[in-house]
DNA sequence: GCCAACGTTGGC
DNA sequence: GCCAACGTTGGC
């Protein structure tokens, strides 16, 4: 099993909305890392569902991959933000996974904690500057994340 | 609301 | 293929 961490503001989709809508297609992606990581993602996989333009700015709970990267059907829509011209259906140019709730976090595990923890120094998140907004996490973060926010997960 | 960082676009 | 201009992200 790999992990991963989504960002999302929750003033467009928080972890409260995917707890409410139960599974979640994760559209929108249009940076070609992340879509790539999106790619990587295998059904099972766990993801740290970090809230983004937050205060405060963290992590609020962690999400399943419920299926693994099909192609976006925003980018078909000419009426979607999302829509790319360029994009066709022989050959998509973005994907996306569905996920589903799996726990909330009690509190929000602040980004001010986060960068606190030893393994979490060397992740894309805690750089400068860093705007990617699907990225792989280490075993070791993630233990660190839910030790952190106090949460036990039978993996 | 500010602004640094970064990705993309498009003229050349 | 370079790079300036522009748009977006996201913490603060």
């Amino acid at each position: 099993m790999a992990f991963w961490l989504l960002k999302s503001e929750p003033d467009v989709f928080s972890y409260a909305d995917l707890v409410r809508v139960g599974v979640e297609p994760w559209n929108g992606v249009r940076n070609y890392q992340a879509r790539n990581n999106l790619r990587a993602m295998r059904e099972g996989d766990l993801c740290l569902f970090y809230h983004s333009n937050a205060k405060p700015a963290g992590v609020a709970g962690v999400a399943r991959v419920v299926k693994a990267a099909y192609p976006d059907d925003l980018q078909f829509d000419p009426a979607s933000p999302y829509f790319d011209p360029k994009s066709s259906q022989d050959n998509p140019r973005w994907s996306m996974v569905d996920v589903a709730p799996v726990v909330a976090f009690p509190a929000v595990l602040s980004l001010d904690t986060l960068r606190g923890l030893p393994a979490w120094t060397s992740s894309p998140l805690t750089q400068k500057g860093a705007r990617l907004s699907v990225m792989p996490v280490t075993p070791e973060q993630f233990s660190e994340a839910l030790q952190a926010a106090g949460v036990i997960l039978e993996l």
